[in-house]
RNA sequence: GUGGCUGUAGCUCAGUUGGUUAGAGCGCCGGGUUGUGAUCCCGGAGGCCGGGGGUUCAAAUCCCCUCAGCCACCCCA
C-alpha cells in the first residue's frame, strides 16, 4: 500500500477537487481576459540557469528547493519552481517583436522540494499574470487590481488583506543594504544561523524572519523607506495613489520582503489567516531587471502568481456539476436502441448518463446517486409504440413521450 | 533541512493493565420473485492493525528504524 501512495508532497486531484480547481482557474481566466491578458504556456522544465540566474543563486528556492537533474545529454535541467522566469525566457526567445506592453496570463503546475504542510505541496498549481514593458507605476496598479478582481469574484476578498511594500530601485537598495549590514554587525551573535548567512546574501530578508534574535536585532534598525531616493519614493507614492483610485484597501508592511532576487519597487501579498502558516494566496511585484539579467533587452515587468490549491481551500462550495439525464434500457433487447438514443441526445446537447449493466432497479439507483434530474426508460413495450417513458427524478412522475418529440420534452431538463 | 503529534476495513473511528478466530457506523456488493431510485429489513465481501526489525510464552498494544500525513520553524503561491 505504501508503494501505491502518490509521491510525497503530491496528490491525485479527483473529480470533486477538480470542480474547485476549475472554478478558481476559470474565474481567473475570465477576469484576465477582461483586462486583455493572453494565455501563455511555457515548458514545465527549463535549463537550470533560467531559474538560478533570475531567482538568485543564493535564494532558498534555488539552493534547496529545486528539482534539478541532468538530461540524457548531461544538460542541467530543472522542473519549474515558479512561472515568471519561464515567461521572461519565452519573451526573449520568441516574443521580442511583439508590441509592448505585453500582457500575459499563465497557469500550470510548479515544483518545489519542500517539507509538505497544509497549503504547501511539492507539486502545486499557480496561475499568474505578467505585464511586460510598462515602467509606469499604474502597471503595478493594474495587475494588483486584476488580482483583487479575481479574489472578489471568488468571494474571498473579505478573508484577505493586501500588504504592500516597496523595495526601491537598485540604487536605493544598494545604499540601504550597506547601512543595514553595518548596523547589524553589532547584533551578529544574536542572529539566527540563517540570518547570519543572509547578512552576505540578502540582508533585507532578515526583516521577514520570525526568529526572536532576528526580530530584536531588526526592531530598531534603520528602514528602507528612509533610504529611498526620490524616484523610488515617488514611484511608491504613485502606486498607492493608483490603489486609492481603484478603491482597493491595503496596509503598508515595511517587513514584507520577497525571497526572490528579481523583485524591485513594488512588493505585495494578499494574505489570509485561514490557511495556517501558509498565508499568501496571491503575491508578486515588480521585476525590472529580470529580463536583462537573463540576457534580453532591458524591459520592465510587473506581475504576480496565485496558489490554486490555497484558493480552492478558501472558496465556498463550487457550482454543482451539470445534472445528467439517465438513459435506461429495460432488458437486453433495447440496449442498442438506448445506446444510440443516448448518442443522439448528446449530439443535441443533452448531458446523458448511460450505465452498462444492471436491471431497471439498479440503473435507477445509479441515476439517483449520480443526481440525475430525469431518466428515460426504454423497454420493448415503449419501443413497439414508438415512445419512451420520461421519469422525473424529483417528483417520480412518469410521462410517455413520442420518440419524435423527445428532445422538445427534455428541454426543461437541460 | 529541524522539532512536535499521528498512522487500525474504501471513509470516520472503537479496541480496556500486552492474552483466544480484530470491532462499529457509513460506503460498497447481493437479496426482500416477473419492468421502477433515495427509506426500511436481511445477508455478504473487504484489514499482514503503514512497512521492517526487536523484547516476550504471547504484540494492534512495549522499544528501535523507516515511510507517510498533520502542525510549527523555514520557505513561499
Amino acid at each position: 500500500m505504501s508503494d501505491l501512495q502518490p509521491p510525497r508532497g503530491t496528490r491525485d486531484i479527483l473529480p470533486e477537487d477538480h470542480r474547485r480547481h476549475r472554478h478558481v482557474t476559470e474565474t481567473a481566466f475570465a477576469i484576465a481576459a477582461l483586462y486583455g491578458y493572453g494565455e501563455i504556456s511555457t515548458p514545465i522544465f527549463e535549463a537550470t540557469e533560467v531559474f538560478s540566474r533570475t531567482l538568485g543563486e543564493t535564494s532558498d528556492v534555488v539552493t534547496k528547493e529545486m528539482y534539478t537533474f541532468d538530461d540524457r545529454k548531461g544538460r542541467s535541467t530543472t522542473l519549474r519552481p515558479e512561472g515568471t522566469a519561464g515567461v521572461a525566457r519565452a519573451f526573449i526567445s520568441g516574443l521580442r517583436s511583439e508590441p509592448l506592453p505585453l500582457k500575459l496570463f499563465y497557469r500550470g503546475p510548479m515544483f518545489r522540494y519542500e517539507r509538505p504542510q497544509k497549503g504547501r505541496q511539492r507539486q502545486f498549481h499557480q496561475f499568474g499574470v505578467e505585464l511586460l514593458g510598462v515602467e509606469d507605476p499604474l502597471g503595478d496598479v493594474e495587475t494588483i487590481t486584476l488580482g483583487a478582481h479575481i479574489l472578489g469574484d471568488l468571494g474571498v476578498m473579505d478573508d484577505v488583506t493586501l500588504q504592500l511594500n516597496t523595495l526601491g530601485d537598485a540604487e536605493s537598495r544598494e545604499a540601504y543594504r550597506s547601512t543595514l549590514v553595518e548596523y547589524l554587525q553589532d547584533f551578529r551573535a544574536d542572529l539566527s544561523e540563517d540570518s547570519q548567512a543572509r547578512l552576505e546574501n540578502n540582508p533585507l530578508r532578515i526583516f521577514d524572519s520570525k526568529h526572536k534574535g532576528d526580530q530584536a536585532a531588526v526592531a530598531e534598525a534603520p528602514l528602507l523607506s528612509e533610504a529611498l531616493n526620490d524616484y523610488s519614493k515617488d514611484f511608491f507614492g504613485r502606486v498607492q495613489e493608483g490603489l486609492k483610485i481603484t478603491g482597493i484597501s491595503y496596509e503598508i508592511n515595511p517587513r514584507l520582503v520577497r525571497g526572490l532576487d528579481y523583485y524591485c519597487h513594488t512588493a505585495f501579498e494578499f494574505v489570509t489567516d485561514q490557511l495556517g502558516a501558509q498565508g499568501a494566496v496571491l503575491a508578486g511585484g515588480r521585476y525590472d531587471g529580470l529580463i536583462k539579467q537573463l540576457g534580453g533587452p532591458e524591459t520592465p515587468g510587473t506581475g504576480w502568481a496565485a496558489g490554486v490549491e490555497r484558493l480552492s481551500m478558501m472558496i465556498a462550495a463550487p457550482p454543482p456539476p451539470t445534472r445528467l439525464i439517465a438513459v435506461i434500457p429495460v432488458g437486453d433487447e433495447t440496449r442498442d436502441n438506448a445506446f444510440s438514443l443516448a448518442q443522439q441526445l448528446r449530439h443535441a446537447g443533452f448531458a446523458i448518463d448511460l450505465g452498462f449493466s444492471g436491471n431497471l432497479k439498479k440503473r435507477l439507483n445509479r441515476a439517483n446517486k449520480a443526481n440525475a434530474c430525469a431518466a428515460i426508460i426504454l423497454g420493448e413495450d415503449e419501443l413497439a409504440k414508438g415512445v419512451a417513458l420520461v421519469r422525473d427524478m424529483e417528483t417520480s412522475e412518469e410521462t410517455e413521450v413520442k420518440l419524435s418529440s423527445l428532445q422538445e420534452h427534455l428541454v426543461c431538463y437541460r
